[in-house]
DNA sequence: TTTTATGCAAAGTATTTGCACGGGA
DNA sequence: TCCCGTGCAAATACTTTGCATAAAA
């Protein structure tokens, strides 16, 4: 069991990575990406929003969008889909798509699987992050066998 | 590693599961749980809309959102998050939120936990299933040590 | 100077609500 | 008969798009 410290000073390597991949760097793209870079919490677009809002009031919530839209793809943030939603972004670690979420203020940790059953799993992850786990999912994506042979014709 | 059957004539049994707790019996709910209780695939409201239609052409898509409701609070029917959206519905099994879905057709199937790792267990889902498993999401969902300390108070 | 980014307004989607009518129990 | 359930229409919420202006490179 292995838990991901978040990186808290990652605002500018953000923003560098905007800049190589040909993006401009603007006051608004820099409010938004202070905003959701430094944040252990999830975060959905009006939050970011309302939060980035505090130091540049001039900021649409289109632009909120865009700039999310392309951290996404940029592989910087990642979606969260909790049971009461699936608006909130955290960010991404390469890979990780283990996440720990609480349900009261929305604070994220990664964590890598162990060597155990799924039960084991949450019971290691309750002792050793504090959690009370009370939910999981586990979802596998992929193609079904009729579909592979399919996609070969 | 274990599959799960789904259970292809529950079409009564949600029926009967829906009078139980005081729902009226009506042509509309029927067509709708015709559809949902025995379908292998994840639908989504306007899917099941169409579908429950040809049997019941009267039938009005907020009378589907309203009875996926109801199915959903009884544990019938649970809600599939997957990239692509998250507007889907499927059989839930209690207690089962591992899902082996095809992003070509659709199709669910459950499995449970084994002793391995979770690349393991992604190998043998793939090995037992056929599916080729492209993506993995494992989410907990608690409370952190804070806002439990919180709730005390 | 050139091109991208921005914010507003409008357009799309998805879902929920209000309400009078119709049908189950 | 009584009350819940229905479908329509309208309202709401969320997100995307079109476009003229503003700002980065």
């Amino acid at each position: 069991m292995k838990f991901v410290v978040i990186n808290k000073k990652c605002t500018a390597d953000w923003l560098q990575c905007l800049q190589d991949n040909g993006y401009r760097l603007t006051a608004p793209r820099q409010a938004v990406v202070e905003i959701v870079a430094s944040s252990q919490r999830v975060l959905n677009p009006l939050e970011v929003f309302g939060l980035a809002r505090e130091s540049y009031p001039r900021l649409g919530l289109v632009t909120v969008y865009r700039t999310i839209e392309k951290l996404e793809e940029l592989g910087l943030l990642q979606r969260v889909h909790q049971p009461s939603g699936c608006q909130g972004f955290v960010a991404a670690f390469s890979g990780h798509q283990h996440l720990l979420i609480c349900r009261e203020c929305g604070q994220v940790e990664y964590f890598t699987g162990d060597q155990v059953t799924i039960e084991d799993l949450v019971t290691n992850v309750e002792k050793k992050s504090g959690y009370f786990v009370q939910e999981h999912w586990l979802q596998l994506f992929g193609v079904c066998a009729d579909c592979q042979t399919e996609s070969l014709t």
